[in-house]
Parts: C-alpha cells; sequence; structure tokens
DNA sequence: TCTGGGGTCCTAGGACCC
DNA sequence: TCTGGGGTCCTAGGACCC
C-alpha cells in the first residue's frame, strides 16, 4: 500500500485543469507585431543559436524544437521563416498578465512555468454548465486581456490534464478545450492508444526507449501494466505516473512556489575556449552573476560547484567534462568569496588540450525552512509513541523515499543531541529503537 | 563556421565511522 | 578469535521538465 494514494474516503476527486499558452514565445513577439501572424517566424535561444519556439506554420515545416539556426538555413530561404531574438524579459512580464486573469477564475492556482499554469477547479466549476464551458471561458478571457492564445486540458490529475492539454493542441476537433475526465472511457482509451507513449509527462527519450523494447508503444499499452511491476523497473516516479494515468491524484496543486535549492548561472561560447585564462574570465563573470541572483533572494550558499564542457556536438574531438564542488568555511553570499571559491575549483579540474565550450556555476542554497517531511516526522514524534515512529517512517519511505528518512533521521539525531547534550547518542537506524524524546 | 539556459528528483557508489 | 558489515554522508551523474 502506498501511501502517497489519497485516503479512501473523505476528500472529493480533484480536477485539474492545465492552461498553457501556444507557442508562447511566438506568440509573444505576434502581440506586438500583428503583422507576424501567420508568418512562419522561430524565436532563437540566447547566441541565436537554435529555435526554443516555432510557431505552428514552423511545426508544420517538421522543425524539432531547438533546431540549430544554420540547419534551417534552407528550409528559411524556402519558406521566408523569419528569426528573431528572444526577449525574456517582455515574456516573463507576459506570463504574469496572464497568471493574473487565471486568478480571476480560482485562487488555487500553480504557476507551473512560464507559459503553463495548472487550476485546481472541481469547486469553480458550479458556476459553469460544464467543464467545457469554464475552459472556453478562461481561453476567452485571457485572450481578450493579453491578446495570447491558450488551450486547456482538463483531468482527474495533473498528468492526465498534461495529457488533456496534448490533446487539445494537436487536434482542432477540441477547439482548444479538452476534458478526458468527461468523456467516455472507450474514447479516452482510443486517444490513449493513439498517443505514443513518450508524450506522457514525465516519460523522457531514454524512458521510451525502454518501455518500447517491452512492446510498450501508446499510452494505452502502459495502462496494462500494473505501477507496482513499472516501479520495480524504473523507480517510484514511474509508479506514481502510472497510478496518475488511471486517474488517481498523486501530485497536488503547489500553490506556494517551494524556495529554490540552486541558483545556476553559465553560458555557452561563441567560439571554443582553450585557456584557462579564458575560462577564469567567464567562470568568474557567472560567480558574480550567480551571487546578485542569490542575494536578490535573499538566500545563502554552503557550498558551490563550478563545471566545464567540451563540446558535446563534436564527438571526434577529445571530450572533457569535469565538475567540482567546493564547500566553503562559511556560509555566504558575498561575490568575492564565491569567485574565489569559483577560480580555485576551476584550477583544480581545468585540463590542457581540449577545447571549451561551456562554463558555469551552481549554488547550493542553505534553506533554514524544515521540510514538509520533517515536520510530518517531528509531528510524530512529538508524540513519543515507537509505534507512530515506525508507522511516520513507512509514511515517510512510501510517499517520500529513502532519501528523506536519511534527512529525517538526521534531523532526530541533531535534536537528540542538542536536548540530551550527549555527543554520541545511541544512534541506530531501527526506527522503534531511535531515541524517543518526551 | 554556426547546436540554450535554468531547474528538479532519484540513485549509485566511495569514504568513513563504529 | 575469526578484519565484517551496517550505517551515514557526500558527490557525481542520469533522468526528467520547461
Amino acid at each position: 500500500m502506498n501511501s502517497y494514494l489519497p485516503s479512501a474516503s473523505n476528500t472529493p476527486t480533484p480536477l485539474f485543469a492545465l492552461v498553457d499558452v501556444n507557442n508562447f514565445y511566438v506568440s509573444c513577439e505576434r502581440v506586438f507585431q500583428p503583422k507576424l501572424e501567420e508568418v512562419p517566424m522561430v524565436v532563437l535561444s540566447n547566441n541565436d543559436g537554435c529555435a526554443v519556439a516555432r510557431s505552428a506554420e514552423v511545426k508544420a515545416l517538421g522543425v524539432k524544437m531547438g533546431t540549430p539556426w544554420f540547419q534551417m538555413a534552407g528550409l528559411a530561404k524556402k519558406h521566408g521563416i523569419q528569426a528573431y531574438s528572444s526577449n525574456y524579459t517582455l515574456y516573463g512580464d507576459m506570463s504574469n498578465r496572464v497568471v493574473q486573469v487565471l486568478k480571476t477564475f480560482t485562487p488555487n492556482l500553480e504557476v507551473y512555468s512560464i507559459d503553463e499554469s495548472f487550476l485546481q477547479i472541481e469547486t469553480v466549476l458550479k458556476q459553469y454548465q460544464d467543464t467545457l464551458e469554464l475552459g472556453q471561458s478562461i481561453k476567452q478571457s485571457v485572450k481578450a486581456s493579453t491578446g495570447l492564445p491558450v488551450c486547456v486540458g482538463i483531468g482527474a490529475s495533473k498528468t492526465l490534464a498534461k495529457f488533456a492539454n496534448h490533446l487539445a493542441k494537436k487536434h482542432q476537433q477540441f477547439v482548444g478545450v479538452c476534458d478526458v475526465n468527461a468523456m467516455p472511457k472507450s474514447e479516452l482509451y482510443q486517444w490513449m492508444s493513439e498517443t505514443e507513449v513518450g508524450e506522457v509527462w514525465g516519460i523522457g527519450r531514454q524512458i521510451t526507449k525502454k518501455l518500447k523494447a517491452q512492446g510498450i508503444h501508446s499510452i494505452f499499452d502502459l495502462l496494462q501494466v500494473s505501477p507496482q511491476v513499472m516501479r520495480q523497473q524504473f523507480g517510484v516516479v514511474m509508479e506514481r505516473l502510472c497510478y496518475e494515468l488511471r486517474g488517481t491524484s498523486c501530485l497536488q496543486l503547489e500553490e506556494v512556489a517551494p524556495a529554490k535549492q540552486q541558483i545556476i548561472a553559465s553560458r555557452s561560447f561563441g567560439k571554443l575556449v582553450t585557456s584557462q585564462a579564458e575560462l577564469a574570465e567567464s567562470v568568474a563573470t557567472h560567480a558574480a552573476r550567480a551571487a546578485e541572483k542569490l542575494r536578490s533572494q535573499h538566500g545563502v550558499t554552503g557550498a558551490l560547484t563550478v563545471f566545464i564542457q567540451t563540446n558535446p556536438f563534436k564527438p571526434h574531438e577529445p571530450q572533457h567534462h569535469q565538475s567540482i564542488t567546493m564547500p566553503l568555511s562559511d556560509a555566504s553570499d558575498n561575490t568575492l568569496t564565491l569567485t574565489n571559491a569559483a577560480l580555485a575549483g576551476l584550477k583544480q579540474i581545468y585540463q590542457t588540450g581540449f577545447r571549451y565550450k561551456k562554463a558555469g556555476v551552481i549554488l547550493n542554497l542553505i534553506s533554514d525552512k524544515p521540510t514538509v517531511q520533517q515536520s510530518l516526522f517531528d509531528d510524530i514524534e512529538s508524540k513519543g509513541k515507537s509505534a507512530h515512529l515506525m508507522k511516520a517512517m513507512d509514511e515517510i519511505n512510501n510517499r517520500f523515499g529513502n532519501a528523506v528518512i536519511r534527512s529525517a533521521a538526521t534531523g532526530t539525531k541533531q535534536a537528540w543531541q542538542m536536548r540530551s547534550g550527549n555527543k554520541s547518542p545511541n544512534y541506530t537506524t531501527q526506527w522503534d529503537e531511535l531515541p524517543v524524546v518526551r
């Protein structure tokens, strides 16, 4: 029994809507340049390297996400594809506007990415005839207020809402709104058997490959295998995903964005770089930028990671991917401290004879807030009963995995040391023998 | 010639301790 | 006695997402 599954009775079945802006970056550009409507166009990544957004016309030409601009030069000429450099400030602003509109429908909203939000809608529904009417209303409001086109997918779990959104985007007949929950099962299964398993949220290229090797090609195929079996092969994430596809919601709405755990600052080089001096210059820049981000969110870091990479697109060249984590003696947000640590790290990993393509710095943030799991553990612990403890560990293991037990155990150990003043407690991982503080 | 940047979670495995 | 083995901590790396 997995306790991340909802308990049988008390809570009503949730219903999720995923609202996703179509071709977000392209659509943003078009809002401000209406003449671009219907013009095949792409928005390019930072160094104008590759396409990070494609208009419907370009998608129809078979251009994949991330295609390098130079590779589509011929196609661009032939079909008059226009390319725009990305303007993330503009996109961020438009994204906020969309969220404001969505909040007029319900406060129970999770901003999942720059162009997607999940809404929990089972309580909102009363005011509408059905989910499709609600979906259309959302779609029209966003269009009217921001000029951006969206699709709405509705389902009993986040994963199903994602799937519904996929259908809404791919198939004209849904007119931008699809509810797989209201659909007859036979129709849902039909769509699922027509959709590649790799389209499922959380199933990427590698897992798709493994699944196909076992004859699992469509989403419907995946439904035929028990979640427990999938867990043994692919782990707990896959198991959860299977339950979600069956309409059992395991992933909750995260209305409050959790505090960041990492800050990354990295860039590819326009030209390949060979000398340590050149790398040092870029690493120092990244460290400074990361430190700035860190301070802007009032964080501190306890360790900093530096990484350098050669160009993976040149497999015939010698490859070198190195990273090193530099613990700091004191937590810091100081630019000079972080820059020095980064440069010291670079010194250790740099090797001559390679042509580097990318460098970056990662800050690992220190959080003073207890995790949800820790609170859960503390709660049970405070009852002072070993049986409760064991149950709690089971629950934590099932819901969050072993890593969390580790952190919970560490927390207990520290609490024990603090409260008892005992430097080496009789510490064991037999949960029923954990020191219990009364 | 030219191929993004910023995140999350999970797991494996080595160093170390008792 | 038999030099084992369980456990933690940390990091690297792989998978995924947008």
